[in-house]
DNA sequence: CTTATATCGTTGCAAATGCAACAATGTCAA
DNA sequence: TTGACATTGTTGCATTTGCAACGATATAAG
């Protein structure tokens, strides 16, 4: 009989951890604002860079291309950002956010970035450079 | 404009480092066992405890109970494990492997383990107990 | 016993997902 | 310029997913 415990698997407890965390804070945003996780990085994407294509939200937000633009399509539906074709490359989709979505980022921001700092206090003050430093080395190729 | 960056998000990092670590082992036991993440799930918790209700795995492995009972019903048609009403209570299914699922898991199991070295060598030997204390900290109540 | 309530596993169904195909547009070499 | 090939975003489609409802069984109260 094998001693392995799934439990105790790192991969495993990564997924948990991840699973976890990004309920928590869902239900945050979702229940308040009506936003789910696609939607919720387009937005904080959008917020990052000022027009963006759905191409770069796609590879720099780690989402499938279809996903991002089914999301953008919901939110411009509700009238969080506007679609319009890039004129120097009309392939290209620029998203950008309105004064609507931009309110409700604004909204949004402080709850997420105080929920971060909820789970950094968690880890202990000193602790939270390790940890992102240890994401790092298992995320370098 | 507010300096948030969705990739230094810690949740979102999480999220990442969940998917790529769960995508790099299943591309090990997919490729060559054709398994997916829930029968994988099922498949290591069998090894760890011998025969096994559909809620204990629901319970332990954080899986939908809908979840568990497919992907038992899959590994069954597969000839891996077997499903036989529990004879104390009979809304129990008590789930085991059959000679071939153990055989299988034999196949799995260290190319799992040697997968999750791989890992705590990434992140320098001496730093992964503290990674899995910061794990245990934000997942603790 | 009878009745009410709870639990277990499966299934139906609507919604979400990933992937491939597609039309539109762009690029580059000849 | 033309023609071959690449890229972008959307959509169709088959599969997967989560949730609720269900039948079957168990438990507890009267």
């Amino acid at each position: 009989m094998n001693a392995f415990d799934l439990t105790r698997f790192l991969p495993y407890q990564l997924a948990i951890l991840s699973q976890h965390v990004s309920g928590e804070l869902a239900a945050i945003y979702g229940a308040r604002f009506d936003i789910d996780v696609s939607e919720w990085r387009v937005l904080a994407h959008l917020n990052h860079a000022g027009a963006v294509s759905v191409r770069d939200i796609h590879k720099v937000v780690n989402m499938e291309k279809s996903k991002v633009s089914r999301a953008a399509s919901r939110l411009e539906a509700r009238g969080l950002l506007t679609k319009k074709t890039d004129a120097k490359d009309k392939r290209l989709v620029a998203l950008a956010l309105t004064p609507q979505g931009n309110d409700l980022l604004a909204q949004i921001l402080p709850l997420a970035q105080e929920f971060e700092l909820g789970l950094i206090e968690k880890l202990g003050k000193g602790r939270s450079d390790d940890f992102r430093a240890a994401i790092q080395a298992i995320l370098k190729e």
